[in-house]
DNA sequence: TCCAATGTTTCGCC
DNA sequence: GGGCGAAACATTGG
């Protein structure tokens, strides 16, 4: 579920109740429920990882973690942590996620050029931000929602297996060039990554990720619990290449 | 049946 | 206090 295109699509599907009146809020969620009473919706956002619900006076942050779903008019077993009731048997359900309320408009907390599915998504920004932090692995750096908000372990080792860059090397030995395909990749997959989810053909399209041959070489993939967080990262020892910082690449 | 997994926050220890 | 690592959250598919 939760990468920054499936919550895209979540967006854009919960659309259909901006302007609509909550009828009952219910859940396990510790959120004031009672507060959205009555309230309609004014816009549904999104940044990154995060899916905003918005009313006048509040919003609505919905992470949907590792396992999170939603369903819109029909209801799962589990238990949800929240669920918004509309008129006409209209509801929207979510399930196992960490949902907060947020007193600020979400304009002035989030900042929208560090998602790289938004229209604002500033490239320059992303590579300032990069170029403070050069003894940082590429695949922490790919994680980092403070630089790409939005991408996640799936997008990671695609943008890194299509760039030919071994996940191990630093930001400050990429030279100039695969810094500026990284930054790239990085919103190009994920939109690659949104078609593909809408079309169900995702997993058909992934060439690192969960596999075991390098298409381009034949080589073996590697699986490899990797940098500040130990995510299960894939790569081909072959094709990607490890980039060193040198005396040439400090000075 | 069991384990690992598209993620983040919080707590405790050094 | 910073940095690190483990735990917590809870579901699902392989």
């Amino acid at each position: 579920m939760p990468e920054g295109p499936s919550i895209v699509i979540a967006k854009e599907r919960i659309q259909q109740f901006v302007g609509k009146k909550v009828l009952s809020a219910t859940g396990y969620s510790k959120i004031n429920k009672d507060q959205l009473l009555n309230k309609k919706i004014t816009a549904v956002k999104s940044w990154g990882k995060h899916l905003l619900i918005c009313f006048n006076d509040i919003t609505i942050r919905i992470h949907f973690l590792m396992f999170g779903t939603y369903s819109i008019n029909e209801r799962k077993d589990t238990n949800p942590v929240l669920s918004l009731r509309f008129a006409g048997d209209q509801e929207f359900n979510i399930y196992t996620a960490s949902v907060k309320l947020i007193d600020q408009p979400p304009d002035r907390l989030y900042d929208w050029s560090a998602d790289v599915l938004n229209e604002a998504w500033d490239a320059k920004a992303a590579r300032k931000k990069l170029k403070a932090i050069p003894d940082t692995l590429v695949a922490d750096a790919l994680l980092d929602q403070t630089i790409f908000s939005g991408v996640g372990n799936i997008i990671k080792n695609e943008v890194l297996y299509r760039i030919k860059v071994h996940p191990k090397s630093k930001i400050g030995a990429l030279p100039a060039a695969k810094l500026t395909a990284l930054i790239k990749e990085a919103r190009n997959y994920s939109f690659d990554f949104l078609k593909w989810k809408k079309e169900g053909t995702l997993q058909r399209h992934w060439l690192a990720h969960t596999k075991t041959i390098c298409k381009r070489d034949g080589a073996t993939i590697h699986k490899e619990y990797i940098g500040k967080t130990k995510r299960r990262t894939f790569f081909c020892n072959k094709c990607q290449v490890m980039y060193k910082i040198t005396k040439q690449t400090l000075f």
